[in-house]
DNA sequence: CTCAATATAAGAAAAATTCTTAAAAAGGAA
DNA sequence: TTCCTTTTTAAGAATTTTTCTTATATTGAG
């Protein structure tokens, strides 16, 4: 007998699998335990979590097999990354504004508020896990520069 | 004869120096280079960024010294750090949602969207720079957990 | 089942960040 | 100012994170 969360799981893992065929990603051991012991986790853990969640079932599995597959899951939209990239980037414009973050060469553009508009998330519900001392926007996407680019290299 | 913009400069760097005091941040010559560096660049720049800049006007800096000054200029308040952290950390969670991320220990919290409100920054904007790929909020300061067990060591 | 393309393990390498130590500089007090 | 204490720095080593290289193994299509 299964109990209700591991249908669950079985349900996103096979949803996974067709979505890995649909990228053309095949479907290997290590790629459905590494989206296991993701799905299985609410820490949004770390690579070298993973990697260790992972090994208990896979003791020959690699870091660096952690690292390119997460990375090729996150191409193909199969998981998401918080936070930016490896090298920390700094502003000294104390104005609040949000940013919008080129996925292929990394730049930042800055994007101010619209005023006379509300924020669509409740004060509450931030408060709700702790004191909050900054607000961080961004939008993840491909900058024009990027894309011109990538057309300038097709034609 | 000064430009305008360097007008702008001296007095952003005048009271960047008074927020150091008010900080017990000591003002070196280093700080107020690296500050410098910052606040003239539109680019977000990186570490390595705002040392090869600062090198040119100081040859004997040490990276480590733009690492430890960007650091306490952010935890100051004096400057903004773009970005999460430098540990890339994933989600299998596609459900739109935003994070909670603690700056002391790093944890990361789900926030979902509240329903009927509209968000305060519009298409357009977002659309000059590029195409979106998805959206990263991100409200960054302490946690209960961290503000409990800063109290406890208190009292 | 066979084959070509892709993915993997293992370890080396590169890149990013922090630590250690001794010397230099800052800012308060006299 | 001059002295003194504390903080900051440079230099380079060490750590940590991430990527690359190469030979082997696996996948999925035919």
């Amino acid at each position: 007998m299964q109990t209700h969360s591991q249908n669950d799981m079985n349900e996103r893992v096979d949803s996974f699998k067709k979505l890995c065929r649909k990228c053309a990603l095949r479907v290997t051991n290590q790629r459905v335990e590494i989206f296991r012991a993701l799905a299985q986790s609410k820490e949004h853990p770390s690579v070298e979590k993973v990697f260790q969640c992972v090994r208990q079932k896979m003791p020959n599995i690699s870091l660096d097999t952690v690292y390119r597959t997460l990375s090729s899951m996150e191409e193909a939209g199969v998981v998401f990354r918080v936070g930016l990239s490896n090298k920390a980037r700094f502003d000294a414009d104390l104005t609040p504004h949000y940013h919008f973050v080129c996925m292929e060469c990394g730049e930042v553009y800055d994007i101010f508020p619209a005023f006379g508009k509300e924020p669509f998330w409740t004060a509450e519900q931030v408060k709700e896990f702790g004191e909050v001392k900054n607000v961080n926007l961004q939008f993840h996407g491909i900058c024009n520069r990027c894309s011109k680019a990538a057309n300038d290299v097709k034609n």
